[in-house]
RNA sequence: GGGAGCAUAGCUCAGUUGGUUUAGAGCACCUCGUUUACACCGAGGGGGUCCGCGGUUCGAACCCGUGUGCUCCCA
């Protein structure tokens, strides 16, 4: 079979994927085995893949890839969330190119046209994360909305209310001005913005004082001022407390009061009170028995209540009405601000406080026990530093507002009678049943619908009907899951609230190990985003590198613990990877061909088998330990290293044949397992080039992807140090060739000058061919006119037909005694040090006399080579 | 304003309880090289006052204090 000159992935991966998937390799039921389970972090519905999901599903694949190899029975849940206030944007803006209006539809009418775009646009997330290989349980396919997971929601609504968990309450919430709906604490991100401070004069009610000064960023609310406050201990405003002002333009009469949350330095040490507008101002208000003007409509716009500007929207307002109070004469100055503003994490709009009647969970009962399994440590957060960002946000708890004015999503399961009495139950028919006098009676469900982490804090339950069906054989099974793997802008969203609800519902931990990705940002830091441009298209890497190179590339980049600074330059290098892997593949194809298996193995190549084995399972135990530790990255590297450097540059060469000569059948054979053993350690992160080569190297009874891994034997480190003496001797002969300028093809003599020549008698041959070698002998004395180079104990003799260059052999020699000169200082000083060798532990003590018995020696061996020049 | 974290080679990072030959890797860089797996490659090489300052210790990249710079979270 004749190979490509290079690794092309395309096709390969389309094949092995569907294999795969047409086996049934992926699905799981439960079985004998120990489950391994995974559950996605749901995308959005409406999303596309970008660069966040490729890190975050690239490791749960790895994870679960690994554990299907080690014999665990593994299950992956793939599905999406119905993200409603995205969703319903994204459906709202749909509607709008075609002419239609949100508000000219009837309720059910929009949720037909939202259907109909989830099932058009659904599954595209799921069709891209095929293409990356992810090995997901199809099978299991979960959607928040879908009709079980949508009971389940409502049950547990119904549950909380019943346990007096959930309550309703008119209290300051965020409201998105766009999506006309209530925002959690969590869904307001803020930002720094260049903004100016107003100082505006307020006329007084007090004979012979004509003004007071306050300082605002907010012009536009002073038309819902109502009082203005001032510190209890400034010396300036205490005659004024208990007095009267007036708000200008509308001429509003408010008390001016006094209170300690007023910063005397700040501005002008007046503070306007606007109690509808500002949680603080809103505290103040409660405090004081303020009146509440509510001076805006729901869509940001000035309500009538305003008097001034009605209908117009509130930022745009700031400049007229600043005009308007400079002309009145109550304009002081505007000074430049940089300050704080709330943004919604969905629309972007400004998000202005507000009052609202909305529903809340309680969490301070529900935060307790969540609190004490992450301190505990009975569920690991990896890195470690997370636990303390999660401990403080459950100690400062607030109460959590679940619902939303959408119509998208799980609506809430309450019924209001004629009278406004609330009746809470999962449908209209329950309420009759259990309230009798209900029958007959006009209700009226709430329209609002839960927030979209109120269906997907269950996600890990419900995915296996642990909710709709508790107690069955597959959440028995699969639940607690094992390992969540998520971004850690997440944490409170989602992660802290699964733990909640998986103590309240299951009484157990749904998962034991929470690894937290970091973002991927681009070259110079900045975060990825739409509105930057700096995100690449994921899938147009994958169709130019492949999926392997892609994934490759982004876990090479991403050390654990940190933010990955996403550059194409680390795809290439996963792509010249896999030719790396295919040429080594070609390579091996040759030698097949060309086969004896006359006499017994030769010395040397049983002496570079030996040493591969040993570098092999010792690398498998480490790979193991760092992937335990989830520090994946490193895991990479070390078996790319491994793969690279240990297999190609030393193995392979190591156990060439010469030219035209035939390989050993039983070196062969021993070769083509460790390639195999190889293609296990890497086929998690590169799982199409790993199964394509472990099928082209052999006729193979069993798919890669499911066979059991190959455990690693006995490392002799006697072993591993006779190659890296090898290696030593190797590189510093190929630099005095080098140095000597000696072409490569050029022949050398080489006498070795050692008390104990068996070592590299064994290791001869090997060593003739890497530093083209014509001959090696043995020598007691001094070889005249050849380069010498001394290292350890030994000294090297080379001669060629070059010309020595005495001068800069004999720089070499003495920058190389210089340095052992200066490492022996280093150490007499230690051992000089009466203290030290009191103090040290023997151990460390026996090292500090052997580093000096080596550096002597070494010095020995320079000073005698630079007297024979 | 409150809290968390980071600072090691040009870049991205390792460096385990302080002692493992006067600090390691990958990429980038420099020199040489198309000998039949691979130039998407091979061989070799250069490169660091471990952010500054002070302290603890026989001994500090590592522990403590302090300064500076950066990042993130919360309000």
């Amino acid at each position: 079979m004749e190979l490509s000159k290079n690794y092309i992935p395309g096709e390969v991966e389309t094949k092995w994927y569907k294999h795969w998937v047409d086996n049934g390799y992926f699905h799981s039921e439960p079985n004998e085995k120990k489950a391994y389970t995974v559950v996605i972090p749901p995308p959005n519905v409406t999303g596309v893949l970008h660069m966040g999901h490729c890190l975050n599903n690239t490791i749960q694949d790895i994870l679960v890839r690994r554990a299907r190899m080690q014999g665990f029975n593994p299950c992956w849940v793939p599905g999406t969330d119905h993200a409603s206030i995205a969703t319903e944007a994204k459906v709202v803006a749909m509607l709008r190119e075609r002419g239609i209006a949100k508000s000219s539809l009837s309720r059910d009418e929009f949720l037909g046209y939202a259907w109909e775009w989830k099932e058009k646009y659904g599954g595209i997330i799921l069709q891209q994360l095929r293409k990356m290989g992810c090995s997901l349980d199809w099978e299991r396919t979960s959607f928040t909305m879908d009709p079980a997971y949508y009971e389940s929601v409502i049950k547990v609504f119904v549950d909380l209310y019943n346990k007096g968990k959930i309550y309703r309450g008119k209290r300051m919430i965020n409201w998105d001005v766009r999506a006309k709906t209530a925002l959690s604490d969590e869904e307001v991100i803020h930002k720094e913005v260049n903004g100016k401070i107003y100082h505006l004069k307020y006329k007084l009610d007090v004979p012979g004082e004509e003004y007071i000064t306050i300082a605002t960023v907010r012009p536009e609310t002073i038309l819902g001022d109502s009082a203005i406050c001032v510190h209890p201990d400034d010396a300036r405003y205490t005659h004024l407390v208990g007095k009267f002002a007036f708000v200008p333009l509308i001429n509003r009469r408010i008390p001016i009061i006094a209170d300690d949350y007023v910063e005397i330095e700040f501005g002008t040490g007046a503070l306007k009170v606007t109690p509808a507008h500002d949680m603080n101002d809103f505290q103040l208000g409660q405090k004081y028995n303020l009146e509440i003007i509510d001076t805006m409509n729901d869509d940001g716009t000035m309500s009538e209540a305003a008097q001034l500007y009605i209908g117009q929207d509130r930022i745009e307002v700031r400049k007229p009405i600043i005009k308007d109070l400079e002309a009145a004469g109550n304009l002081v100055k505007i000074e430049d601000y940089v300050h704080q503003v709330g943004f919604s994490e969905r629309t972007d709009a400004i998000v202005e406080p507000r009052l609202s009647l909305q529903w809340w969970v309680d969490m301070k009962q529900l935060a307790a026990p969540a609190l004490d399994v992450v301190m505990s440590d009975e569920i690991s957060f990896h890195p470690a530093k997370f636990k303390n960002v999660y401990r403080h946000w459950m100690e400062n708890i607030k109460d959590w507002c679940i619902s939303r004015q959408l119509w998208w999503g799980h609506r809430i399961p309450a019924w209001y009678d004629e009278d406004g009495k609330v009746y809470v139950e999962a449908s209209i028919e329950k309420v009759n049943e259990k309230y009798p006098e209900t029958k007959g009676k006009t209700l009226t469900q709430d329209s609002d619908c839960l927030d979209t982490w109120f269906s997907s804090w269950l996600w890990p339950i419900e995915v296996f009907k642990g909710m709709s069906n508790p107690g069955n054989a597959e959440i028995n099974y699969y639940y607690p899951t094992s390992t969540l793997v998520t971004a850690p802008e997440i944490i409170f969203f989602w992660v802290a609230r699964m733990i909640m609800a998986g103590e309240e519902y299951m009484g157990k931990i749904p998962f034991k190990d929470v690894y937290f990705t970091g973002i991927v940002r681009d070259k110079q830091g900045r975060k990825m985003s739409k509105s930057l441009g700096n995100s690449p298209d994921l899938l147009g890497l994958i169709d130019q590198y492949g999926a392997d190179a892609v994934r490759f590339g982004i876990m090479i980049a991403s050390p654990a613990g940190n933010d990955l600074l996403f550059d194409d330059s680390t795809i290439e290098q996963g792509k010249n990877f896999n030719n790396k892997l295919w040429n080594a593949t070609k390579l091996l194809k040759m030698w097949e061909a060309r086969q004896n298996n006359e006499g017994a193995i030769p010395e040397d190549a049983a002496f570079a088998m030996d040493w591969f084995q040993a570098k092999l399972s010792a690398t498998q135990i480490q790979v193991d330990e760092m992937l335990k530790t989830f520090r994946l990255s490193e895991a990479l590297k070390t078996i790319y290293g491994l793969f690279w450097d240990d297999y190609c540059s030393w193995y392979l060469e190591w156990i060439k044949p010469g030219f035209e000569q035939p390989i050993h059948q039983g070196v062969y054979e021993r070769t083509l397992e460790f390639y195999d053993a190889l293609l296990q350690l890497l086929h998690p992160f590169m799982p199409f080039i790993t199964e394509e080569i472990h099928h082209t190297l052999k006729t193979q009874s069993e798919d890669l992807c499911i066979k059991a891994y190959t455990a690693p034997t006995h490392v002799d480190e006697s072993v591993l140090k006779a190659g890296e003496l090898l290696q030593n001797v190797i590189s510093t002969l190929r630099d005095a060739r080098n140095k000597n300028q000696i072409k490569p093809k050029d022949t050398i003599e080489l006498h070795i000058q050692t008390e104990l020549d068996a070592p590299y008698k064994t290791i001869q041959n090997i060593l003739a061919k890497q530093v083209n070698a014509a001959s090696i002998k043995y020598t007691t004395a001094a070889i005249g006119s050849s380069i010498v180079v001394a290292l350890e104990k030994d000294k090297f003799y080379i001669v060629a037909d070059q010309a020595i260059d005495t001068v800069s052999l004999k720089e070499n020699l003495l920058k190389d005694l210089a340095h052992q000169q200066g490492f022996l200082v280093s150490v007499d000083k230690k051992l000089g040090n009466e203290k030290f060798v009191q103090n040290a532990k023997p151990e460390v003590l026996a090292i500090e006399q052997k580093k000096k018995a080596d550096a002597l020696a070494r010095i020995q061996t320079i000073e005698e080579s630079l007297a024979q020049l």
